[in-house]
DNA sequence: ATGGCTTTAAAATAAAGA
C-alpha cells in the first residue's frame, strides 16, 4: 500500500502535473496540500475518471487539503483540529483507507517571527500531538501525512545557516515536531535516510531547483501499527524538474500487508 | 536587508508562501 503526501500549490495550475503523477506512480493514498480552491472548485470528476476518490477541505484562495484513494472514496474521520474554534484554516482532514487512519496536514510556515503567524504555527503543532495521541489510543494503523513546514535537522536542508533565521528550522518548531517523535512516532523519511540529504522542497525565487538548493519539509509520520509495516520510501524528485511543477515533490512510503494474528 | 518567483482572486494590484 503506497501513501503519498504531495503539496501541490494549487490545484487548478497543477491539474494537468497532478493526473500524470497519479497515472505514472499509481500510489494507492495521496494526500494533498494547498489546494487553493473553495470545495466547490475542487475537481473530483477528474480524478474519478482515472479510478480515484476524494474527500477534501477547501478554502478561498489559500491552504486547502484532500485525500484521494486508488479504487474508493476515503472515509472521513476528522476534518479540522480541535482547541481554537476560531481557526478557520483548512489544515487537516483525516480518514480511514483499507483499514489504515491517514490524515493530510498542511502545517502553517509560521513567517514572518516573531509574531502572531509563528505563535500560530506553535499552538497548531500543540493541537495536532494532541490528535496524534488520540489516533495512537485507538490502536490501528496511522500515517500523519504532509507538509509540516518543519526542517527537523541540520542534514534536512542544503545549508542551515540559509534558513537559520527562518520558522521552519527554530529551536521551537523543531522541538514541537520532535516532541511527536518522542511520542512514539516514526519519521518515515527520516528514519530511512539518517545522513539526511534528501529535498521534497526547492524555492522558486532563488532557483533553489537550478542549484539543488533544497529541504525536507514534507513527512509520513508513522504509529508503531504502520512502522511495522513499512517496507520502502521515496520521493519522486523528477517531478520537480518538469514543466509548472509545484515547488513541493512527493514524498512516499510503502506499507505491507498486515501480519496475520494467532 | 530586500527581492528573486508563482499562485489565487480578480481586474491592477495584494497577499501568501518558505
Amino acid at each position: 500500500m503506497r501513501i503519498a503526501t504531495y503539496n501541490i500549490n494549487g490545484i487548478k495550475a497543477r491539474l494537468p502535473r497532478l493526473l500524470e503523477w497519479l497515472e505514472e506512480t499509481q500510489p494507492d493514498v495521496a494526500c494533498l496540500q494547498e489546494i487553493k480552491t473553495m470545495d466547490e472548485g475542487f475537481p473530483a470528476a477528474e480524478f474519478e475518471k482515472i479510478g480515484y476518490g476524494a474527500i477534501w477541505h477547501g478554502q478561498k484562495s489559500f491552504n486547502g487539503v484532500a485525500i484521494l484513494a486508488k479504487g474508493s472514496t476515503p472515509q472521513e474521520t476528522k476534518r479540522g483540529l480541535d482547541g481554537e474554534p476560531e481557526d478557520d484554516h483548512s489544515r487537516y482532514l483525516e480518514a480511514d483507507v483499507n483499514g489504515v487512519r491517514i490524515a493530510s496536514i498542511y502545517l502553517p510556515n509560521g513567517n514572518p517571527l516573531p509574531g502572531p503567524k509563528f505563535d500560530y504555527k506553535l499552538r497548531w503543532m500543540k493541537r495536532l500531538r494532541a490528535r496524534a495521541a488520540e489516533l495512537w489510543a485507538l490502536e490501528i494503523p496511522a500515517v500523519l501525512a504532509g507538509d509540516y513546514n518543519v526542517i527537523p535537522r541540520d542534514n534536512d536542508v542544503f545549508l542551515p545557516a540559509a534558513m537559520a533565521s527562518d520558522a521552519l528550522m527554530q529551536p521551537e518548531s523543531r522541538d514541537a515536531y520532535r516532541r511527536m517523535l518522542g511520542d512514539g512516532w516514526t519519521d518515515a523519511i527520516g528514519s530511512w535516510h539518517p545522513d539526511g540529504g534528501v529535498w521534497t522542497y526547492w524555492d522558486y525565487r532563488t532557483k533553489g531547483w537550478e542549484r539543488d538548493a533544497g529541504f525536507r519539509i514534507d513527512h509520513l509520520l508513522l504509529n508503531p501499527l504502520a512502522a511495522d509495516r513499512l517496507n520502502n520510501v521515496g520521493v519522486d524528485k523528477e517531478h520537480r524538474g518538469r514543466e509548472k511543477a509545484s515547488d513541493h515533490t512527493p514524498a512516499w512510503i510503502e506499507l505491507g500487508v498486515t501480519d496475520m494474528q494467532p
